[in-house]
DNA sequence: ATCTCAATGGACTGTCAATTCCATTGAGAT
DNA sequence: ATCTCAATGGAATTGACAGTCCATTGAGAT
């Protein structure tokens, strides 16, 4: 609702392969059976993840994805952004193409803080947080 | 991109019509002029506002809409909330039907802490702050 | 009473994002 | 070398939501 579906997918397959063993690769397959995310578009989605560099993928037997970095330092912004969704974006939602601090639309001011929360969100919280306990 | 479409044109006029004199009624096909939004998907979020109390509608010679309250008793959550935007409705982003705090997926904490902050932003933002200076 | 104007409501259409499909590439295993 | 497996890349399809159309209703004006 906030995100794009494959912002939202992103972060879900992200967090979910972050509780796993970091040592082993899965398959596109499986995490869209785990994740309930249809897989070729899931697969899709991996794709951009790993030309980013936050994923590493590997083809053939025993081939599979795995987390290409420590978790503490893949940020929720970067995933974000490996799908293309900039949540700061400054897509002015009064319409107007040239709203900016010089010249503000009427809503302006209240939409740039909704922004920068929401960015601020998405650059502080990483996958060193996913909750292991956690089960749904 | 947080918002749907109907939400975001939906603060829009909102917005715009905080700005116009309130003993003037103005007419939906003005306003989508003024706004940038299609005449008829305009009369239509129109529709809901005043289904939900937050315009006054009067048809026929000399009719048009007024906002039916006082500019800083409308929320920006209300007006959400009469598109069917409900800013803290909670859709769990791991994808999970009984994600709550009794039963939280790994991204749940990460996840309410945003869905708080925007809720929050709606319901302390009212039209009253719309900034009649701001040209745009 | 009748005419015009503007909102109302619902059915219809268009568009783009979401999802699927398929052919290709590259890596291991035998 | 060849076979299988899994990722890759792009083309084709679907579906949800954005946007359009039209017939109806109700309020003034003449």
């Amino acid at each position: 609702m906030y995100l794009s579906r494959p912002a939202e997918y992103a972060l879900r397959v992200m967090t979910y392969m972050a509780l796993l063993d970091p040592a082993k690769r899965v398959r596109a397959r499986d995490l869209s059976k785990a994740v309930g995310v249809p897989e070729h578009f899931l697969s899709k989605i991996m794709r951009r993840l790993t030309e980013y560099g936050i994923l590493d993928a590997k083809k053939g037997h025993n081939g599979g994805f795995v987390i290409a970095k420590p978790l503490s330092e893949v940020r929720f912004l970067d995933i974000l952004r490996a799908v293309d969704f900039e949540p700061s974006a400054d897509h002015c939602l009064f319409g107007l193409g040239n709203c900016d601090a010089q010249h503000p639309c009427p809503l302006h001011q209240e939409w740039s803080i909704l922004k920068n929360q929401i960015e601020q969100w998405a650059r502080s919280h990483t996958l060193g947080e996913a909750d292991h306990a956690a089960v749904g």
